[in-house]
DNA sequence: TTTCAATTCATACTTTTGAGTGATTTTGCC
DNA sequence: GGCAAAATCACTCAAAAGTATGAATTGAAA
């Protein structure tokens, strides 16, 4: 994806390392000549080398290497939140279609054949068709326990 | 709590560099008198000393620089338990009685008022009773109601 | 285009549920 | 023992729920 750009970038810093060594040492060839005359300069020249590349090791260190990193994991106490997920499968499996779903729900609310009728714009016979059918699917003999049959296979929401 | 430790702990790289500055030196003035004899090695001495004072600088940082930490939070969702306690406040507060209770608990499972009866050892007459007496004080108009509102109070287990 | 599942609705019938009233028995408590 | 609440049961009526059968419509897939 960066591999270019990135070879580069990565090795940008060894390469003005290069650079730097030549001058440095051009720069000491040519010091050479005055050492000869002031000789008793060169410990003052070592250690000025010695700084110098020192610190040119502590930085190329610094750019080269990847961040130190140790990942702390801490636990975050959460409630479950409502996270629920309609267990398709299981409604899948018994054949359940979009509107039986939909009587089904209205069912577990709580309300009767006749208030479902009316909210979803169906004759009561419409209703009372769907509610027999999905008791036939779900094995079950009354709206009650279609409700506790879903939300146990959590068909719907508890 | 480490301070002592953590202080030397710290500080060693910089003291067991300063000595090794001054060992390098040592050698270094050792070395020079050589160079007078050789003279034209110079260049490989100075080259000697930028790779060994690069190295240290390199070895320096690697080792001072503390590693960043990265907190990474971890979410553990504690799973509400089982731990059901009958909402007896609200049980009390609606005045419902130990037998409307249990004839609820009932409803709730998907019994009819005749497998209810059955089950109690009462006539199916009674079990009419308790659930209209129930329905009255949760003010609710039938069993699939009760059943939800029950369970939304924590009257019954969900 | 045909086919099939889903949706809609109706009619008739049975069962269950729920409301209302009244009555008897049981139980816990002062 | 007496009282009050709880529990029991019956009877009637109405409403809601559920079953069974048949049929029209629609939309998507073969």
């Amino acid at each position: 994806m960066t591999g270019a750009v990135n070879f580069f970038s990565k090795h940008k810093h060894v390469i003005s390392y290069g650079f730097s060594l030549a001058i440095l040492l051009f720069l000491l060839k040519w010091l050479e000549i005055r050492f000869v005359i002031i000789n008793y300069a060169l410990e003052i020249y070592i250690a000025a080398i010695a700084i110098l590349f020192t610190s040119l090791g502590i930085w190329l260190a610094l750019k080269l290497t990847s961040p130190k990193t140790i990942v702390v994991e801490k636990e975050v106490f959460t409630q479950s939140e409502n996270t629920f997920f309609s267990n398709e499968k299981e409604i899948e499996k018994l054949g359940i279609s979009k509107r039986e779903l939909e009587v089904l729900q209205l069912i577990s609310a709580g309300f009767s054949n006749q208030e479902i009728a009316d909210h979803l714009f169906v004759s009561l016979n419409t209703i009372k068709t769907h509610s027999s059918n999905l008791f036939g699917k779900m094995e079950v003999k009354s709206r009650t326990q279609a409700t506790d049959k879903a939300k146990r296979l959590n068909i719907i929401e508890k």
